[in-house]
DNA sequence: ATTTATTTTTAGTCAAGACTAAAAATTTAA
DNA sequence: TTAAATTTTTAGTCTTGACTAAAAATAAAT
């Protein structure tokens, strides 16, 4: 059995595990976590002890089968509520991060297997981001950035990269949300903003934006 | 904001509270959480400080009336998860308590009211404990144990005074849930037992099971 | 009204998980 | 290939919440 903390350390690896087949250093982990690379180099060393991790001083740390399996399901469990609290509760998507990061740490299979039935076995959460199955593998879709879409280009969103509720609110100012159709308009080549409609509504969109959605083109 | 462990002992001196007026004591807290009477002296100066307990050395403790809210938001956020678990996700009523005990530290006012909303505003857990409103205030009906009817006496089973897995089985298995009528037959003086009727099917029951369920007589 | 038994508190430890400051190892640059 | 910069680890501390053993206070019994 995994504490609170060791949970949030699989978890912090796990996802920067994505970006990169490479060790993860104490420092991306302090970093992920909020907290000081000493911190880090402590718990490593327990998790190291436990099977999670494969860890040599100086380099980074690896998740072992066990280490994904355990990580995957937690963020299994907090994509999960993060659906029901959307799908059931009303919560808008910029407000679900935060309970749900501390509803994934609820032991009970049944409880998560149940859910899981209750929402209709969802393949993503309610920012596009895949759900892990028991087993913790990823459904990918093949999505593209929206700033890499040429002009006259139609796509759906289908999900963000960076969901900070500020982004996300934003987004909802705007009228996108996942499933929106977005066509392309007009590139600007002096700052890569572009131009969009999203349903009849004409949009100027800045790269920084455009960076930070996903679209599945068509 | 409270640790987990201060909520625990504010759930703690809560329930202990029902019983009597009188100030609780640092054993009762301690057999109650199965812990140690020095550690219950620890916490309890913790809680004194924040002044969710009134603490004198030597004599019990009382929860002041922040104290109670808490406490009785904390039972109040069991309870309805109870009902959620077993009303959506198909929990039997004797496995819902260690997920309760899990999900009632999770803090979110939106989440419990959207959850209250979604459940219909329920007044009873699914071992018919009344389950508190915002304020912390308790809708009691007025129930009696079973071995205090009368022969002929006919009465709906509204509640359990014991809520381990153990005893709800029995009772599952007995045919006894939340709502069936049951008519006293007979009662047998040398040992307390009864002979009942639920549901056209005739048990007997020792004084030990009567002792244990709530029956609203009619 | 003492003695005895019980309850409660104090004093001192321990483990988990965090931190700071300093040392050691590694990487980058000159 | 040394020197400088960066990263990582170690050593030592702190807080929370628990524990044991002993002391102190209260309650019960003779």
């Amino acid at each position: 059995m995994f504490t609170l903390s060791e949970e949030n350390y699989l978890k912090a690896i796990y996802h920067l595990e994505i970006d990169t087949e490479k060790g993860i250093s104490t420092n991306a982990i302090a970093e992920q976590l909020a907290t000081k690379a000493s911190s880090v180099t402590d718990m490593i060393k327990k998790l190291s002890d436990k099977k999670v991790v494969v860890y040599k001083k100086y380099k980074g740390v690896k998740l072992t089968d066990l280490g994904k399996k355990i990580a995957a399901n937690i963020v299994r469990k907090h994509r999960l509520w993060e659906v029901f609290l959307v799908e059931k509760l009303n919560f808008s998507w910029d407000e679900v991060h935060d309970v749900a990061e501390q509803l994934e740490h609820i032991k009970s299979p049944k409880l998560i297997n149940q859910l899981d039935a209750l929402l209709g076995f969802p393949t993503h959460d309610p920012h596009g981001d895949p759900i892990p199955d028991k087993d913790g593998n990823l459904k990918t879709i093949d999505k593209s950035l929206l700033s890499t879409l040429s002009k006259n280009e139609i796509g759906i969103c289908v999900g963000v990269d960076d969901s900070s509720s500020e982004f996300l609110q934003f987004l909802d100012k705007k009228g996108i949300t996942l499933g929106k159709q977005i066509t392309v308009l007009e590139k600007e080549d002096f700052d890569d903003s572009l131009s969009i409609e999203v349903e009849g509504k004409k949009l100027s969109i800045s790269n920084k934006i455009a960076n930070n959605l996903y679209i599945k083109k068509q």
